[in-house]
RNA sequence: GCUCGGGUGGUGGAAUGGCAGACACGACGGUCUUAGAAGCCGUUGCCGGAAGGCGUGCAGGUUCAAGUCCUGUCCCGAGCACCA
């Protein structure tokens, strides 16, 4: 039923209709395995407190279009959304409030909702979720300990980045020059017990597996680089002094090892300090001192000139006996490979500008044909011994397999890739379900409940005393987080966790995962043991990195998802959100994802076989939008003033999905004329069919360019190129407006096609001109190829390349006919008039080029 | 520094190697109106009265034909950054 305003009033039609949907579960996704499914999914946004930003329904209108349209072409459509709700503005929020941060996260989700309800979004909210849900993260913490379970997470005490103002450690993802990416605050570093998931141990088949995903290539490059796979040989250097044991080195040019003129230790290296002798002990200590003091950006400043120090001991060259001095430097990084390296200052820039500062011998070994070192390319081996004269691939190749029967060496693969640093010391986050407990707890669970363990234990040494984290049964999740009297991390740099004794100090029963705090009486039934519960809690990539699942069967309480919905939905068709995510969310999600795939919980191996990135939209000023600026565009405003339909439409009429543009105020003026002029043809002043819509026939023309446009706005929106689609279905409407009618039926047709972009409007149309039920069910309409057939073509003439004159022509005619008609064509004439035809190019229906002399 | 992506009218942008500038915005002129708004009609890459010439960052090249392919170069944007 449409509503009974007279002209265009989207104030009354798009409430109106978001009633109907709703009303009619329009957008619920079918449980029907035997209908094709359609699996489209946008990034799920956290609810921030500044409302929705237009770059939200940027993405979200796009996806919006692809599933309404997938509805009308029949298939069993999921297009879901939730929130990624924990996170620190929250947290900061509840610090500066003291309310609790699921309050605030709720009022937020309230606006989001209302703010995504307004633009009329083919959402199933039947299927919305929120990671800070303990029915949702209950999930997030099973897959913890799946994780756990498999020697995937362990413990670690190592030097993070420690954020005083946030009180927090951050990931090195979340540290961006310096400082803190939330905030922009200074970090440093410090050493912190932390949880660490070994996504390493999945490297090789991250990397491999971007070869079968439809992503944008700078996407996958960038994951590429991020894994960063470089093969090379880890070389054992001996020690002069042997009671240090061996030195090993990880290098990408074995071949290069007769020109190694010295060793390069990282200053955090542990055999810095046994290694500095003498006099030399006091230098390399203070300079150890320095480089700790260091921030990352100071150390990595590449402007900066090389540091470093030398130790005073020698290693052997394996290849060729020669005392190779050892130095400390802080060019080299001690989280890849070994943290030492074998240095060629003659094939390295790096070692090269070293050697420079500090008067090191050059020792060239590969020929460079007279380049000026370092030489970095393709050549000869020289001055090394037996492979003289080796390209030097093969004496890559020979040094490493010689190197390696004698033991030496042996062929290796690094990666750039760190394991994930996966605990924050913060409330608002999942807690990990793990409680900490003494070496007797441990055996005792080692009797009583083996199949949660680890291989091998995973513990912590604190004032002497091991501790042993012992997993929660799955059964007695989820964990939740206690109430806090303060938000604030406690002083000691655990989370705000720390301070809630009753919680944290407990009496743990192994069996159950039940707990009484442990200043109650031990419990006597049962297998009570003391324990500590972990204080940190996980960082806010975890609750994204399976939503997608939980999508598929999002109220299940025996799984993330029952294993048929899993069959049938799959991993999403078309994943749509920021490129800024390219690394991180996507990668985390890519590791769970695989991880579920081994444990034979998901039935195919990767999650996303189809990303696209939405660009962003910039201010009116040409800069990115923020509050500062003051060039923020918000959605209210102009749903407000030119309604969704006419947003929706200008979001995706700005250009490219892809692309990153500027929003120019004006221009949403243009496509709202559109919907105007699409209604005045239609609708009368009286606010009926107008008599122009009421015609018997249409045109032959209009009818050729309705196919037309039938046939570009389904190939355009498969494509996702919605901003030539609205313009074929403008050219379209200034048909319509030229023509003296059109047929109901061709009215019909067309509205169907701007349905998914403007799905009000078109179901306010489609109802006032006698269309059967909501336009979203009404089959998607074919063109008739034959309709789209000319008889007649536009072809051009050319002389020398330069267009002189063109002529309707029958489809078919032939070069010698075509010839003729540009001879006798007067405009084209003057062009040939006493000159000699070399050379005849003819393109039939479209270009005919005379090359004269 | 390395790796990508991109430079087209006043603006956003369009163009399987085959008429560069579709579709819009803006601007200008006209129509309607007491006036305006909306709508409608027309013009709108640059130079030129016209004929015509020039034109897709710049310089070359391939081709009958180049925004599109190749080489070099400049500028803008993104990501990575002493990873051995």
């Amino acid at each position: 039923m449409a509503t009974d305003c007279i002209d265009y009033n989207f104030h009354k039609i798009e409430p109106h209709w978001q009633t109907f949907w709703e009303e009619n579960h329009s957008f619920r996704a079918e449980r029907n395995p035997a209908k094709q499914k359609y699996y489209v999914l946008d990034m799920f946004p956290y609810p921030s407190g500044s409302g929705l930003h237009i770059g939200h329904p940027e993405g979200y209108t796009a996806t919006d279009i692809l599933a309404r349209y997938k509805w009308a072409r029949g298939f069993n459509v999921l297009h879901p959304i939730g929130w990624d709700a924990f996170g620190l503005p929250a947290e900061q929020h509840a610090v500066r409030t003291g309310t609790h941060p699921a309050s605030n996260t709720q009022n937020n989700i309230v606006t989001f909702k209302r703010q995504i309800k307004a633009l009329g979004f083919s959402y199933d909210w039947e299927r919305e979720i929120d990671t800070t849900d303990p029915r949702y993260f209950r999930w997030t913490q099973w897959i913890f300990l799946q994780l756990f379970q498999r020697g995937l997470a362990y413990v670690d005490e190592r030097a993070v980045w420690w954020c005083p103002e946030l009180r927090t450690v951050l990931a090195n993802e979340e540290v961006v020059d310096g400082r803190s990416e939330v905030g922009g605050f200074p970090v440093e570093r410090r050493n912190l017990r932390q949880w660490v998931l070994r996504i390493t141990a999945y490297a090789e088949r991250l990397l491999a597996d971007l070869k079968g995903v439809d992503w944008p290539e700078s996407t996958k490059r960038m994951q590429e680089a991020w894994i960063g796979r470089s093969e090379g040989a880890e070389i054992r250097f001996e020690l002069e002094d042997k009671s240090h044991g061996p030195l090993k080195v990880f290098t990408t040019r074995p071949d290069t090892l007769f020109g190694c003129t010295y060793m390069v230790l990282a200053p955090e290296h542990p055999l810095v300090e046994a290694l500095a002798t003498g006099d030399l002990k006091a230098e390399v200590e203070a300079y150890r001192r320095k480089a700790a003091g260091k921030s990352d950006l100071e150390r990595t400043d590449l402007a900066k000139e090389k540091s470093g120090v030398f130790s005073g001991s020698f290693a052997i060259n394996p290849v060729n006996g020669q005392r190779v001095p050892i130095w400390i430097a802080d060019y080299v990084v001690m989280g890849y490979g070994t943290g030492a390296i074998m240095a060629v200052p003659a094939h390295d820039e790096r070692d090269h500008e070293f050697a420079q500062r500090f008067s090191l011998p050059i020792v060239q070994v590969v020929e460079s044909g007279g380049a000026s070192l370092p030489y970095l390319g393709d050549g000869r081996m020289i001055h090394s011994g037996a492979y003289n004269g080796l390209p030097w691939q093969e004496a890559k190749r020979r040094i490493t397999e010689d190197l390696a029967a004698r033991g030496a060496g042996r062929a290796t693969v690094n990666y750039k890739l760190r394991d994930w640093l996966f605990s924050r010391q913060r409330y608002w986050g999942e807690p990990f379900p793990i409680v900490w407990v003494d070496e007797a707890g441990y055996a005792r669970a080692q009797a009583t409940r083996p199949d949660l363990l680890p291989g091998e234990a995973v513990t912590f040494v604190q004032g002497g005393v091991r501790h042993y984290a012992l997993p929660l049964p799955p059964e007695a999740l989820p964990l939740e987080l206690p109430s806090v009297q303060s938000y604030l991390p406690s002083g000691t740099g655990e989370s705000p966790l720390a301070n809630e004794t009753s919680w944290l100090e407990i009496w743990f029963d192994l069996e159950t995962g039940a707990a009484v705090p442990a200043s109650a009486p031990r419990p006597a039934a049962g297998a009570w043991v003391r324990g500590r519960r972990e204080t940190n809690t996980m960082p806010q990539w975890a609750g994204s990195c399976w939503y997608y699942l939980r999508f598929l069967d999002p109220h299940n309480r025996d799984a993330i998802a029952a294993p048929a919905a899993l069959r049938y939905w799959g991993a999403p068709d078309l994943y749509v959100g920021g490129a800024e995510h390219a690394v991180l969310h996507l990668l985390y999600a890519r590791f769970w994802h695989k991880v579920l795939f081994d444990l034979g919980v998901v039935p195919q191996d990767e999650p996303f076989t189809k990303l696209f990135h939405q660009g962003i939209i910039l201010g009116e000023d040409g800069e990115k939008m923020s509050k500062t600026r003051g060039n923020v565009v918000s959605p209210d405003t102009l749903i407000d003033s030119h309604g969704a339909d006419t947003l929706r439409l200008y979001l995706m009429f700005l250009g490219p999905l892809d692309a990153m543009k500027p929003w120019n105020p004006r221009g949403i003026e243009g496509v709202h004329r559109f919907l105007q002029k699409v209604w005045r043809e239609l609708i009368a002043a009286d606010g009926s069919v107008s008599a122009k819509a009421s015609a018997d026939a249409d045109a032959p023309e209009l009818i050729k360019l309705l196919h037309e446009t039938i046939k570009k706005v389904g190939d355009d929106i498969e494509h996702l190129r919605f901003n030539t689609a609205i313009s074929q279905m403008m050219i379209f409407a200034n048909a319509v407006q030229k023509a003296p009618g059109v047929t109901r039926d061709t009215a019909l047709v067309f509205l169907q096609l701007l349905a998914p972009f403007a799905p009000h409007f078109a179901e306010e149309l489609w109802s006032r001109l006698g269309g059967q039920g909501s336009i979203m069910r009404a089959p998607w309409p074919a063109y008739d190829p034959s309709r789209l057939a000319t008889s007649e073509v536009k072809l051009v003439f050319q002389v020398n390349g330069k267009h002189r004159g063109d002529q309707f022509v029958p489809v078919g005619t032939t070069q010698e006919t075509a010839l003729q008609l540009a001879r006798n064509n007067s405009r084209v004439a003057p062009f040939l008039d006493g000159k000699t035809v070399k050379r005849v190019v003819f393109v039939p229906a479209r270009v005919l080029n005379i090359v004269v002399e």
